[in-house]
DNA sequence: AGGTCTTTGTGAACGCGGGCACAAAGTCGC
DNA sequence: GCGACTTTGTGCCCGCGTTCACAAAGACCT
């Protein structure tokens, strides 16, 4: 009753969360004319160790041939689709300050399956520039232009995150990657996956705090 | 013999990486003029249970009060002692493109315990440019100029980024906050986090992709 | 064609982290 | 000053993820 349609094979989300790193290093290796890589050196190349490797692949029902490795164009494509990466994802970006703007422009996002399609603000000031060959647009007007299923990506400062959130979602959005340094409440059904860069500088300051004094004797058993 | 001096109460990495959002929900609370908060409306505004909150605030020996809450100030206090916030982290920024570009730009580190104090390129087209109040400098300066413990954001293209990195570790560096999208190899001792916008939109996409399926009867028992 | 050797796929053990539920502790009212 | 009430701190349990180690499977050599 709960897991009704489990007909799908479920993959962990520990696996779908590493299954990106593995579709870049097969990318890089596929530019370097390797075609059959072992689950040893993939490993290596995506900073994994081999047997969670394998059965990370294991869950999609991987091909692998034993004794070889990893046919490294097919295991490509069947990664690609398991992420639904055959077609484009039509991404908007919301927020036009500093961040937005950069990513905006960030060549990252085309080469991996996402076409960045929409700039939106409130900011009037900045309605109808131009940014990276966008115009920046309100949100009247994305509600107009997006029809289809997107990805937003929102940069707004953190005081105007939840609106912006809402009003996304109340077009449709499912999906959310919050750069705003705080946290956004959603309904149930919506993704929302968060990147703080503050957070992250402090977590590693934690350790550098720390490293100071103790390191000496933890990293190196002996000395 | 391998924990040796486990003096320092031990915390676990899972509640250091939630910290620095207490942190954001103590600021917050504590510029509204909040003075005393439970464990059930801090957790909340962090947007966690107030079991873990509350367990992962006994590892630091806190000083919550039984009957009535934690004080604002107090507990703001105890987790950037904690996190080794009292004095500024100084930072590099490494990679001018769009993306360190805008981390040069973006405020949200000032507020939180950081200082960006140097920018850094190989491009001589770009060294010597002013950016954000910062003048661009070169691997040779920063050799020169940075003699403390210093945290950097690397912000290069990927084929850069192993190099970079060796770079600034042969300055001392021993944490590192990566944006390029690929692995970096570093020796022990060194702490690199890393931060990629395409692997986050990709794993939404993979949600994306299957909650378009099978969400309506996941997500609601029935119906 | 058979044997050896490589590499996969996986069963089992282990450790960490999260959640529940309760006892301890301290406050506030009377 | 005492009792009731609130909220913390934590012991226990469970489930996930990671690692190890090995058996199955297939390729390659002779």
């Amino acid at each position: 009753m709960s897991t009704a349609s489990a007909a799908r094979r479920e993959i962990p989300e520990a696996t779908v969360a590493r299954l990106p790193l593995y579709l870049r290093a097969l990318a890089s290796l596929e530019s370097r004319g390797v075609d059959v890589v072992s689950s040893e050196e993939l490993a290596e190349a995506a900073g994994v160790r081999s047997a969670g490797l394998r059965k990370d692949l294991s869950h999609l029902g991987s091909y692998g041939v034993r004794g070889v490795g990893y046919d490294v164009a097919r295991l490509s494509e069947e990664i690609s689709r398991e992420l639904g990466l055959q077609h484009d994802w039509a991404v908007a970006i919301i927020g036009m300050g500093n961040l937005g703007h950069a990513l905006a422009a960030y060549g990252g996002f085309a080469t991996r399956g996402f076409s960045v399609r929409w700039l939106v603000d409130e900011d009037p000031a900045i309605i109808g520039t131009e940014i990276a060959g966008l115009r920046v647009i309100d949100f009247a007007e994305l509600a107009r232009q997006a029809p289809e299923t997107i990805i937003a990506v929102l940069a707004t400062p953190p005081h105007a995150a939840q609106q912006a959130a809402d009003r996304a979602i109340a077009l449709g959005v499912r999906s959310i990657l919050n750069f705003a340094p705080c946290v956004i409440t959603v309904p149930d059904g919506v993704e929302v996956r968060k990147v703080d860069l503050a957070t992250e500088l402090q977590i590693l300051a934690f350790h550098e705090q720390r490293g100071r004094d103790e390191f000496d004797d933890v990293a190196e058993g002996r000395r």
